[in-house]
DNA sequence: GCCAACTGTTGGCGTCGCCAACGAATTCGT
DNA sequence: ACGAATTCGTTGGCGACGCCAACAGTTGGC
């Protein structure tokens, strides 16, 4: 018989917050995953900043979604094809493209609406609701902090 | 002029949870990695694993850390390379490389201890001590029952 | 002795965040 | 008004991280 090797984890990860923080996350994250389905995380961003933007283009779509603007090219071709949205010049500024959601898009996205809010309560099940609360505001207290020094 | 785009993000994305979870996340994260320099999370990973263990399979190690048999390969190689750890074919049982740090690893681990410390300390700057112990007791919470559902 | 399980290794995949470069278009500075 | 700087979309690429499949060598149970 071999030492059972004792899966836990060495002390000094067992409480590194910052470990703790980063896995928990990629343990909800891979939740919100299988509840989006079909769909990426920033598929549904760029629905939700599109819906509530109305027409914007890909760059304020981007900044309110805080991603790459090569990435937003990317998630938006998946859902330009899935006909959730659609692309039109900017005749006031041709640099730019006009993001809209079609009829499909607002339905997708009140659809991933709902799948993501049904993740959130699966995902925090262990905590009360007050709790819930306070782990909300001081994780927005940290990412408000270090999203302010740029 | 162009209408300022309200860089804020839309209202379903900046209050739902496991977004801050994981954008927090990401952010100390980046501080983290920033703090290791030349070495990534891995690398620390198992250099704590190797120093509290002693003398361990890699599947041990990688059991201890969370982490696939593959990745363990791979960061233990350029451990090695470094001369930070050693590799030797286990005599009782030839599947297994018993892995033991070396002593220029030891001296790295310490100085990777002591900058992971400090990167704590900025991370969560925002918040109280005890603030911080609430935290990290909501987020094991949360972690502990996905890791328990297997 | 045989079959099942474990170990290390290789190679690959997908997500996520980021960066560089480019052409077209617009705005700014003077 | 005109050249310089900036913005925009696009393409292509990179690194970190997590995971999975397959394979050969080895060991254990039965």
């Amino acid at each position: 018989m071999t030492t059972r090797p004792a899966a836990q984890p060495p002390e000094r990860l067992r409480l590194l917050p910052s470990r703790l923080l980063t896995r928990t996350a990629a343990q909800v994250q891979r939740l919100v995953a299988e509840g989006l389905g079909e769909y990426r995380t920033h598929h549904y961003a760029l629905m939700a900043a599109a819906a509530e933007l109305g027409p914007a283009s890909q760059a304020a779509l981007g900044q309110a979604c805080g991603m790459d603007r090569s990435d937003v090219v990317a998630a938006l071709d998946d859902l330009t094809v899935r006909g959730l949205v659609r692309r039109a010049l900017d005749p006031a500024d041709r640099r730019r493209n006009t993001v809209v959601l079609t009829g499909d898009g607002e339905r997708a996205l009140h659809e991933l609406d709902a799948r993501v809010q049904e993740v959130q309560q699966r995902a925090f099940v262990p905590l009360t609701p007050d709790e819930r609360g306070v782990l909300a505001d001081l994780l927005a207290r940290v990412n408000r902090h270090h999203a302010e020094a740029e």
